[in-house]
Formats: C-alpha cells, sequence, structure tokens
DNA sequence: AATGAATGAGAGTTCATTCAT
DNA sequence: TATGAATGAACTCTCATTCAT
C-alpha cells in the first residue's frame, strides 16, 4: 500500500463494469413499473424480477426504494427540459415554437415512460421533486416566457400570455402519453401521433402567427 | 334475521337515512385522499379517519377498497362528462365549443380532486375503468368528434380533426387540475384561472373561427 | 349515540379487560426476553411467542419494539427507586441504611429480570432511557446523598464519600441478579441470598457505624 | 494449491505481520463495537469498518461473528484474572486484598471496554463463555477463597465470607466501568476514579482489619 | 490475501380484511 | 349498525455469510 498510487480515500472510485450495467438494469426495470403503477404501487419485487436481481442485491446497489425513485427522477430531469432548452433566441419565433411543440410530441412517443413518471410525481404533489421544480424548472421556465414576451412586444408573435402557452404546450403534447389508455380507446388503438403533429401544428400556427 | 319481512336475495332495501349519510361520508374522504395519494397510496385507515367511522364500519358498507374506488369512479363519471353532454347541437358552433372550454376550466377549479382521481386512473391504464371507456365515454366521444366534423363540413368551424380538438381541450383545461403542484410553483402561488379562461378562449377561437 | 354520556373525544377511554390483560402479557414476555437477550438480541417474535399472541397483534398494541422496552422502563422505574425512596430521614441512620441494603437484596432476588433489564440498558449506555437517570434518578441520589452526608456531619455515621456509598450499595446488591450466571458456577448452584444477607450486613455495619 | 509446500492440513503455518496485524485491528475494532451494542447489537459491517477492511476479508481472518466474539473473551481472559492472580499467598493479607482491589479498579479505568463485554456475557447468560467460567474462574475463585479463609482462620483478616467478599469487590470496582453512564449523569462528569480508589480503600480496610 | 457482488433467512412494520360481539 | 380485536400476506430493509475472482 505504500507505494501505492492511492486513491484510498473515500472518493466513490468509478463504477464498474457490472456496476454500471446493473445500475442500469435497475433503473430500466423501476421506469418501468413507478411509471405504470406509483411510487407506492410499485414493489422492490417487482423492480427486481424486471432488472433480474434478487431483492437484496437491489439494496446494494440503492440504499432504498425512495432512492431509486429520486435517482430516477433526477437523471431524466435534463433529457426531460432538453426540448425547452434547445429554444433558440435567434430563431424564427414562430418556428422556434412550432418545433418546439414537435419536439415535445416526439418525447411524447418516444419516452411515455419517462412522461408519465413525471406525472405520476407532480399529481401527487411532488412530494420527492418539490425542489427541482424551483430550481431546475422555475428559472428556465421563467426565462423561456421572458422570450417569448419579448417577441410577442417585438410584434413577431401574436399576443398571448407566455406562461399559459407554455403550460397547453406541455399539456397538449404530454397528453398523448400520460393518458395514453384513453387516448387508445377513442382511437380505436391507432395512437396517431401524426395527426397529433397536424393537428398542434395548426393550432400553434393560428395562435401565434403574427 | 328469521323473522325479517326481508328475504335474503340481494334485494338492497332502500337505504336508511344513516346509511345514506355515511356513504356520502366515505365516498367524501375515500376522494380525498385516492385523488392525493392515489389507489395504492391509499389506506383505509386514512378514509376511515377522514368518515369519522371505524375501518370495519366501512367495509359494511363497501366490500372492499377496491368496490369503494370503483363506486366513486362510477358515480362521477356522469358529472364529469355533464359539460360534453352540454354542447348543444343546435347551438353556434364556435360558441358551444368556446362555452365547453369555459365549463371545463370551472370543472378544474372546482372538483380539481375529481380531476386528479381519473387521471391517476388513466394514467396507470385504467386499470379499474377501463369498461367505462368504452361504454360511457367513447360513443360519448363519437357522437361529438361527429357534432363537430359536421359543423366543419358545414363551413360553421375552421378545418381541425374534431378527436384531436377534444383531446386538447381535456388536456388543456384539466392540466390545471391535475398538475397543480407544478403551476402554483410557476404561478408563484396565484393559480390563474382567469388567466387560463381568457388564454384558453383566444386559443380556440382563433384555431376554430371559420 | 344521541342519549350516549359522550366520552367521543380522543381521550383514550380506559383500557378494555382484553387490552389490560393482554397489555401485561405483552410486558411480561418482554420483560423475560428484553432481561436476557438485550434490546437488539431480542425479536417480535419471541415476546409474540411468550404472550401468546400474533405478532401484527403485538403491534395492535404497541407502536412498534422500542415502545414496549421504553414502556418497560418507565413502567418499572418507580418501583425500582422504590427502596432508596423508602430510606426515612427521622430514623436511625445505620439501621436506615441497612435496611435499604436489604431491600435491595431483596429486589436482586425478587425482581432479578428488572435488575438484568436495567443493567442491560446502562451498560449500552442508556439509549432508551438518558432523560429518566436525569429527571428520575438524579434528584432523588442528590437528596439521598445530602441526608447521609448531613447524618455524618452530626456524627451519627462514620465518614464515607455518600456518592460513592451508593454506588456501592447498588453495585453489590445488583451483583446477584445482574451476574448470575457467574454467581452460579462459582456458589455451584447455590446462589446463596442469606449468604448475601449476611455478608452485605457485616460490611455497611462495619464501613458506617460511627 | 498443488504446488503449495504447506499440505493443506490444519497445521497452522504461522502468521505473517499482516496476519497478525489484521487479526489484532479487527479484536481491537470488535472489541470497541461488542462493549457497546452487545453481541446481537454488533454487525460485522461495523467491525469492518472500524479495521478498516473489507467485510470478507474479516471473514478471511475468522470463520464468523461469533468466533470473533469468544476470540475476544478468550484472549482477554488471562488479562482480566491477572489481578486476582497476583494476589501474594505470601503477603500481608490486608495489604494484598487492598492491592487488589486498587488494580482491579484500575482496571476498570483503564479496560472499561473489556469489563463491559465480560458484563454483556454474563448478563445474557454466558452463552459462548459458560466453560470458560467452569474451568478458567472457578479453579482460581476457589483457591483465592481458601486462601482468604486461611487468613481469616490464622486471624490475619476479620471474619467475613471470602466468596461474597471476592464478589463484592468485582461488583464495586466493575461498576465504574459496566455502569459508566449512570457514574457519569450523578458525578456530572466527572467520573472520579480518585474517589473511588478511597472509598473502596476505606471500605475494604474496616471491613476486614483484623 | 483481498474484495466486489450476491443472497437466504429473517427483522420490524403495514394493511386489507375477518372475527366476535 | 357498529367496533375492538385479531391476523395473513406482503412490504421494505438488514445482515451474516458465500461466491467468484
Amino acid at each position: 500500500m505504500p507505494a501505492s498510487p492511492d486513491p484510498v480515500s473515500a472518493a466513490p472510485s468509478r463504477p464498474s463494469r457490472i456496476q454500471r450495467r446493473n445500475r442500469k438494469r435497475i433503473l430500466e426495470a423501476a421506469l418501468e413499473v413507478f411509471s405504470q403503477h406509483g411510487y407506492r404501487g410499485t414493489t422492490l419485487d417487482q423492480i427486481a424480477d424486471g432488472a433480474g436481481l434478487s431483492k437484496p442485491n437491489i439494496l446494494y446497489y440503492f440504499a432504498g426504494k425512495e432512492e431509486i425513485h429520486v435517482t430516477l427522477l433526477n437523471d431524466l430531469m435534463d433529457a426531460w427540459l432538453a426540448p425547452m432548452r434547445a429554444i433558440d433566441p435567434g430563431g424564427e419565433p414562430l418556428d422556434e415554437i412550432l418545433r418546439y411543440v414537435h419536439r415535445k410530441i416526439e418525447m411524447s412517443r418516444a419516452l411515455p415512460r419517462e412522461s408519465r413518471l413525471f406525472a405520476n410525481e407532480i399529481l401527487q404533489g411532488a412530494p420527492r421533486m418539490g425542489p427541482h421544480l424551483e430550481t431546475g424548472l422555475k428559472p428556465l421556465v421563467d426565462d423561456t416566457a421572458a422570450l417569448i414576451a419579448g417577441w410577442i412586444a417585438e410584434g413577431r408573435l401574436a399576443r398571448v400570455d407566455p406562461l399559459h402557452l407554455i403550460f397547453s404546450i406541455w399539456a397538449t403534447t404530454q397528453h398523448y402519453a400520460d393518458f395514453d389508455a384513453q387516448v387508445q380507446v377513442l382511437t380505436e388503438g391507432g395512437d396517431d401521433y401524426d395527426g397529433a403533429h397536424a393537428f398542434l401544428d395548426t393550432l400553434y400556427r393560428r395562435l401565434l402567427a403574427p
């Protein structure tokens, strides 16, 4: 040990291949069940089964059920906000908004479980995500609302309340993931994301065209 | 029980005043907790506490936790669909749609717990409500979509996909109840239902004005 | 219920006969195992077995393992301090001390499990009894030490440090209960409480006779 | 292993320096936690942490938790009995006893963890030390009691029961280590070993002076 | 000589439900 | 009708120990 390069300190020596693989498996399985059954409706057994690991082994990687959930939320937060971050203040306003809407629809299609995970959490009062809303989401939304307000002031977008506009975009795009069970019934299993793209394009174009 | 005038058969001798009062209490308490914590997150103890009844007494009125939940869903279904049923086929199309939108916003404001109860249920795949969607919701939505399609064909509304229009109205109006925790943070506690009325009025007016 | 004298309020309406009987059974069984195996070494299963009740039924009466332990400690505290409280400040000093010693030996003989319960707790740093030492024990010991100091000042007892005297009385008398396993081996199963009475009478008489 | 010079047989090839160091570390850490939390209250993790070794490595040196505990008990037994062995049959009786008492107090002061380790074990019925009491302790105590009886018969010590005398010396001296939590509270954190020396010197002098 | 990874056997606790009155 | 009492099944989490390297 004397001649060792010494990473003895408690520094969490970067995870091994197995560690990374198993953590990934666990989070994948957890996403599946948490997004479907909610926090309380999910059991460690379900996660363990889904991950192909024993229950105590799950707890070898995560301190407890809650830590898995919080880790999921944290890890997904960035990806979740990416579409809004990608709005280009230097772009053509209407284009930027419409492209944001289309990105959000695509996320609903590609990541419906993630959408439902967040929906579940917020529906129950965001008990494990409260801080993130304040520190992660709020500033970004404030900035975006200000940007839109600027565009409106310049006459490059029709007059609307920017914050309610943002709410409406979230609501309409995430609806297809969050309320999929209902959408399925009413579209008779079609799911029709193309129709969603077309409809919402029309909607926001008519709403915002200057 | 032998001397009872009422034979054992399932004929439900009409409920006494106490029975009606207690059932109402139970359902009220159950709505409160189910809407906040979801199905699995809710315990009979919480419902019993909220109702001011003992746990076994709860089970005297309902066969089990699931029956309470299903009863709630059933009982609320009618009220939930009332705003759509109230659309007058003989009215002025744009007015009818806008008034539907405003009624839905008002329901979000007045009955947020009911909204979240349904949201929770659908988010989890509608495990206890599946049939209702097919038999209760689908026909009504089909009719309404057909009505709207008719109006569009007559040139009395701008061209849009009626079904996606309906989705968007649900999404945007219920958003204020279902994602209240998030709305609260971003509006800094204001909640702003007036802004929602104004914004959505503008939105659907611009979208649908012929 | 209308004509009821109404103890509806949350007041813990005095326990029923069954409640009292079962709580007693649980505490009796818990004393048996806690005193033998210590807090951590005791399982609820052992207590449940000893009490002839199911494990969840144990938890119907007590909120958890710790509450059982704390309840035992609290309930026994008074009895435990009674011998010291019974010292009569108006009595003949040497007699009073000697009678205190004999009472303590009798407690060791009659209540060895209680003695070991306290010994276990203090040995591990009194984690669940800390406050009691300060508020219950300390004032009483302070008073008793002052009383003894007064007797010494009056020349009615030989000079000794009162606090260390008290320690020695506790140590010598409780030894027979706490270290019974060892005493048994060395006395070859005799246990000899009579010898203890005689020896300690001699000891404190020679120490304290003025 | 085939080419190993050391055949598989149990012949314990003498331990390397590292082995000796690690065993010592483990036992030191184990003493710390066993004496504080008791056998069941102690986890291998705590020992591993204290020793700075991994948990499996602990089990490379010891077959299991129990073996660590038993080893501790065995290794300490000699040191624990040394003060009694040091009583000189050829010495001046009162001096010998008093010096034994003082040595025991010093052990309480210097090795409180060892004292509590034994106390814990005996308190719980000596489940892992039973034999030792018979084979190690009993003969020594028998001898010492006989020695004291002889001194008394010769009129060189006042009449007392030798075995109860020994019990009392153990009880009074070890009390300061075993019940330290209580002593601390009552001495207001002083701990006062000097007072203990003085008090017990007086006590046994008055008891035994011929 | 050492350890990251894994697990079976329980631990304490929760909870929907049943029993007895 | 109503409830105090009771419980089986399941849940999260712990821990001594083993496996594989």
